[in-house]
DNA sequence: GGCGTATATTCGTCAATTGGAATATTTCTC
DNA sequence: GAGAAATATTCCAATTGACGAATATACGCC
């Protein structure tokens, strides 16, 4: 993986908000929108633009596409995501994306969907709405 | 400093060869724009661009201005470049920009310009071409 | 002051990026 | 198959970014 792509990944805000959501955890399209007050399609748009670049990997539950970062991580950008995670602490973007992430997280269903996401449990039962 | 603006300052590619250049030390405009084969104009916009956003700094030494990463760096500033320099010795253009960068800092009248800048020194006796 | 060297700025153009609106696709349920 | 939910794609307008060419500025020397 090249370092400039990391870069041109890393200088939208939305791209890197996302990133750093990602670095808690996998999550669904659904709950990154709802977390950065984005529109569905522009958060699908940075989706796909880092599923390009391969800093991002996604997989479907039922019909939610959860996204998360590569399980094979190449070591540059290993290093730094690490880097942002650091850095990010001082930020109040990012806290209150955090704060965000905490309420997200904490309801049962979806905690549900994302432990089978790093699992690799089968699929769930039964669909039901799970964004608001 | 903004963590986004850092990452827009890496995410072009003279600029990230620009600041891993830097990151061996001080170096005047004209040794930049040899070692990476680009015009002057581009090269001194460039620099511009990260001088506005703090990235480095210049200091005039009779009609050479050497530019340098900032003195007080920023916590989150060192954080990055550090990780930049730890991964780009994979890839062949830096190994190739610190190939030339080694011939040009190796040239006497290079080395007492850049030693006056890194210790301080008063300002040179005669002024000559130091751009071949 | 005139000249040469080094660097910066302005102007114009072209390509890339962004985001909204509307629409298409996929998956599940009934 | 119809409908709903979730996600992706296309089309378009506006902005930004990059770079070449020409020009301007700064400094030192004579």
């Amino acid at each position: 993986m090249k370092l400039i792509q990391i870069y041109q990944c890393l200088c939208d805000e939305t791209r890197l908000r996302i990133l750093h959501l990602l670095l808690r955890g996998p999550l669904c399209v659904c709950h990154i929108q709802k977390i950065l007050g984005e529109s569905q399609v522009n958060i699908s748009r940075h989706l796909g633009y880092l599923k390009e670049r391969g800093m991002v990997e996604a997989e479907r539950h039922q019909n939610w596409m959860i996204y998360r970062l590569p399980v094979k991580c190449p070591p540059e950008l290993e290093a730094n995501l690490k880097c942002l995670q650091d850095c990010c602490t001082t930020e109040a973007v990012f806290r209150g994306d955090l704060a965000k992430l905490q309420k997200v997280v904490s309801i049962r269903e979806v905690r549900e969907v994302l432990d089978q996401v790093c699992c690799g449990a089968p699929a769930l039962g039964k669909a039901k709405s799970f964004c608001r």
